[in-house]
RNA sequence: GCCCAAGUGGUGGAAUGGUAUACACAUCAGACUUAAAAUCUGCCGCCGCGAGGCUUACCGGUUCGAGUCCGGUCUUGGGCACCA
């Protein structure tokens, strides 16, 4: 570090004094400059590449979610995961493991388009200066990364494979087009999946951004995910993952379990009505049913007489902007009657059907039946419109379901012959009465809804796919290559008025990239910017090898058909599904991952990454992971087996990190002022791993205080030698040893358990009890410098060297636990009476309980709450304590 | 509304049912220094001169003994939200 360099001015007194003091001498604790040199050593002598698979040494494969490198660089949260991470890996490389801890890019996305918009530059541009920036970033903290393996979402080499799991996903018929409404976003001039919308007080918003969205019927690809909702539950079970990641999947993909009932129409022969309920016990209490407005039986269960309301009705909800549907203080219920009647198939009864948009199109038939004794929302719409109310399912106290509706379970009432069953046996026997009139049957609902796949955007993955009409369809070969992704039945959607199929490109064909474009906006209308290149999207399609050549050339012969090209792009999400995969063989052209490799590296030993991906990466690269698994790619069905969530930082003020409230710390700052060890230390000793924490910027001097008396633990500060308190012959106190041993227990275990705060803790009684002793073997300086080298690794190798070392201190082991040096003969016993402490003593540890006890009641202090009053009861805890119960 | 997590000194936090407040930060006092920085030492939950009493959000329970287990309440944070 260099103060007052400056050769134009003469040195002021202050610059001269500081000078003076900054003076380097060869044992100067100077981070900057050893922090540098030994980051340089590690890229120059490839520390940390992963050996190879013939290794002989058992496999650790430690992953983090990898960052999408936006343009305001890395921020204090990325370093706190990635230094836990790489904290582990370097533990488990020093335990003898062979370690893989990759870094890579999700570096597709919407930022640099947006940036690309405003400035015309290309994002391809914009993304590799900030991958280099997040990279300079990186190693300036020194994480032990392999960077021979570093890949980027946007690399060809890499999204051929993104695309090649589509066209798989294609194939089996996972992949199709819808033109439902979805989510719309104006603002990003592009459609979002249900993932990523939240419902805030201002109404539906998107994840990005925070802009209005709405819904708007725009033809989109979406991906079967809801074939995979059991799957996807089920396979929860046997993960190592946080419980609270776990509920928050299984709420999300949302099973119930219940009945299709099937209602008989009162006056409409030749129609039914079809409704999903998990309550078919309480069919007894149906007092009417409700269609959605979207319903498609809507206009042949609406009677002339009342069209008029009906019509009306839909339409109001159709121009009900999604803020008001969804707005939740206003719950009043809304709806109006059809005219139709409905038949209840256990007793008969002739029900009203109504339509209300509390009924959702989107959730099982889009039907109900209703019971407003046992159901709130029923309830309250049957107030609202003065439908009656029957009470079904009792309970142990006497209710009113006119005042409010019994939800609970009870003995069945009002109900024939169920009358006095339970409600559990009940929904049995009824289902299967119902299933024998061919009126119902078991059934499973889901709230997950199949994956809204495309963007309208360009700096996305683009589709492999392009749409021909149906007459050039069906001359496809059957030998053709192109069935390699052909799917059984075709996909097809209306495009401009004309029905037309999606025919894939083959293998051979991939990657298929993105072309230059004069413009990156989005239409208003909701087209791709691809859209408007003719010259890369209207092509001849060979329909026997997949071949395409633009239509502005002559048609090359009779196997070559008109097509376009899909000029939507891939979600952000498409990239991060599968990118641990690709790290084990980032350079292998011929599959997405070598067998021979996976069979060695198999899944990530360890996944560490932010609760904010909870629902949407983790469940989307669950699924198709599950999906490789099931088309034989994969040998696994799960990804992640252990997965771990670092908490938020929080800024100094204990509130979330944002640019407006200025309370963003910037680790390249950080670095600067205290050093990469000092960062590292530090992000680990706030608290918990796991849980959110306000940063403090005062606190790192407690770091920065340990570093340095670890420095000076060893190398003498003014000659750089080792510090002439090693010496090797003079004994050390056993208490130092003890403690040394005491901290190789606990810093393994606590690296193990991720319990870092506790191992810095330890590490700092140890330097306690170091300094307190006037000799420390060198034996006990390379143990320490090990324990710390996963946290601070720059200063411990810098430690190792002085002390003689010619090899990184990563490639030294870790110390060995010796069981028999914690062994203590004394140890500390309480006293207490009546369960409070009265006095402590130091007892040899073999003492007998007798002893002990008489020791106690012998206390000065004891006796003094014992005198005189009868005892009660007497606990010994040998090595522990002794608690006195008297009387009175 | 439903589901979940968390509440411990001035601050971040520690504690297999067994000495609550380890380890740090900050403040204060002292040593070294012409001085400052750095470094080192000490004090540091509350009340009390003391003996001692009280204290892990609040109320209750189990236990010889509860921050820890059980029941209830409050507060904060996260997720879901008309999913039949």
């Amino acid at each position: 570090m260099r103060v007052g360099s400056s050769k134009s001015l003469p040195p002021s007194p202050t610059t001269y004094y500081l000078q003076s003091f900054m003076e380097q001498t060869p044992g100067t604790y100077d981070f900057s400059a050893f922090e540098q040199r030994w980051q340089a050593y590690w890229k120059k002598n490839s520390t940390f590449r992963t050996e190879p698979t013939s290794c002989g040494k058992p496999k650790y494969y430690v992953l983090d979610m990898f960052p999408y490198p936006s343009g305001a660089g890395l921020h204090i949260g990325h370093p706190e995961g990635y230094t836990a991470s790489d904290i582990l890996g370097r533990y488990k490389k020093a335990a003898g493991f062979n370690v893989l801890h990759p870094m890579g890019w999700d570096a597709f996305g919407l930022p640099a388009e947006q940036h690309a918009i405003a400035t015309g530059e290309h994002p391809a541009l914009q993304t590799r200066k900030n991958i280099d920036n997040f990279r300079r970033q990186l190693q300036m903290i020194g994480f032990g990364i392999d960077w021979d393996r570093e890949l980027s979402t946007t690399d060809e080499n890499y999204f051929r494979w993104t695309q090649w799991i589509f066209l798989k996903l294609f194939r089996h018929g996972l992949a199709y087009v819808s033109e439902k409404p979805v989510w719309f976003c104006p603002a990003l001039g592009t459609v979002l999946a249900n993932e990523e919308v939240l419902n805030t007080k201002e109404g539906p918003r998107s994840e990005r951004g925070n802009h209005p969205v709405e819904r708007r019927p725009i033809r989109q690809w979406v991906l079967r995910i809801t074939a995979y909702a059991d799957k996807l539950i089920e396979g929860l079970d046997a993960l190592d993952w946080p419980d609270s990641t776990k509920r928050l999947q299984k709420n999300w993909i949302g099973k119930s379990e219940g009945a299709e009932v099937t209602f008989q129409l009162a006056d409409i022969a030749n129609e039914s009505l079809a409704v999903f309920t998990t309550r078919p016990d309480t069919l007894f209490g149906a007092t009417y049913m409700v269609v959605a407005p979207e319903h498609p039986l809507i206009s042949k269960l609406t009677t002339p007489t009342q069209k008029a309301a009906v019509d009306t009705y839909i339409a109001t909800v159709r121009n009900k902007s999604d803020l008001e549907r969804t707005d939740l203080a206003a719950k009043k219920k809304t709806g109006v009657f059809t005219g139709s009647y409905a038949v209840n198939p256990v007793n008969g009864n002739k029900i009203p059907i109504w339509t209300a948009d509390y009924v959702l199109m989107s959730y099982g038939t889009g039907a109900i039946m209703a019971v407003p004794a046992h159901d709130e929302r029923d309830w309250e719409f049957a107030k609202e419109f003065k439908l009656p109310i029957i009470q079904v399912v009792g309970s142990k106290e006497p209710i009113d379901v006119q005042e409010k509706p019994w939800t609970e379970d009870g003995p069945m009432v009002n109900s024939g012959a169920f009358n006095g069953l339970s409600a559990s046996e009940t929904k049995k026997k009824i289902t299967a009465d119902l299933a024998a009139k061919g009126q119902g049957k078991l059934a499973v609902n889901f709230k997950l809804r199949d994956w809204l796949f495309s963007r309208q955007r360009y700096w996305g993955e683009p589709f492999p796919i392009l749409w021909v009409s149906q007459s050039d369809y069906a001359k496809i070969p059957a030998d053709s290559e192109i069935r390699e992704f052909l799917p059984k039945q075709p996909v097809t959607c209306q495009i401009n008025g004309q029905e037309v199929c999606a025919v894939p490109l083959t293998s051979k064909q991939l990657p298929l990239k993105l072309p230059e474009v004069k413009s990156y906006q989005p239409s208003p209308t909701g087209d791709s910017p691809l859209s408007k290149e003719p010259d890369w999207t209207e092509v001849w399609y060979n329909i026997a090898d997949g071949e395409t050549i633009a239509q502005s050339k002559p048609q090359p012969g009779p196997l070559w058909i008109k097509a376009s090209r899909e000029t939507n792009t891939m979600p952000q999400w498409a990239g991060s599904c599968w990118y641990y995969l690709r790290y084990l063989d980032t350079l292998n052209n011929k599959e997405i991952v070598g067998a021979d490799v996976l069979k060695y590296w198999g899944n990530p030993d360890f996944y560490i990454g932010g609760a904010e991906h909870a629902v949407l990466h983790l469940l989307y690269a669950r699924f198709w992971h599950r999906f490789l698994f099931d088309i034989k790619v994969l040998p696994t069905p799960e990804p992640f087996q252990k997965l771990f969530h670092q908490g938020l930082i929080l800024g100094e003020d204990g509130e979330k990190m944002s640019k407006s409230r200025g309370n963003v710390v910037n680790p390249d700052v950080i670095v600067k002022e205290h050093g990469a060890d000092a960062l590292r230390m530090y992000l680990m000793f706030l608290g918990p791993l796991e849980a959110s924490k306000p940063w403090n910027t005062d606190g790192i001097a407690g770091i920065t205080r340990f570093l340095r008396r670890l420095w000076r633990l060893a190398v003498d500060e003014t000659t750089g030698k080792v510090s002439s308190k090693v010496n090797d012959t003079a004994a050390e106190p056993e208490e130092l040893v003890r403690e040394l041993h005491k901290t190789i227990q606990k810093v393994t275990k606590d690296i193990e358990t991720l319990q870092f705060n506790t191992a810095i803790s330890q590490m700092m009684i140890l330097m306690n009890a170091a300094e307190k002793s006037a000799t420390i073997k060198r034996a006990t300086v390379e143990d320490f410098a090990r324990l710390a080298a996963p946290f601070a690794p720059h200063v411990c190798e810098e430690i190792w060297q002085r002390l003689g070392h010619k090899e990184s201190i990563s490639t030294a082991g870790w110390p060995k636990l010796d069981e028999s040096k914690l062994v203590e003969t004394t140890v500390d016993v309480v006293f207490q009476v009546n369960g409070k402490v009265r006095s402590t003593t130091k007892v040899d540890k073999a003492i007998s309980k007798d002893a002990l006890l008489a020791l106690a009641k012998a206390d000065p202090a004891v006796q003094k709450f014992i005198d005189g009053k009868p005892i009660v009861k007497e606990i010994i805890v040998p090595g522990k304590l002794v608690n006195i119960v008297v009387a009175g």
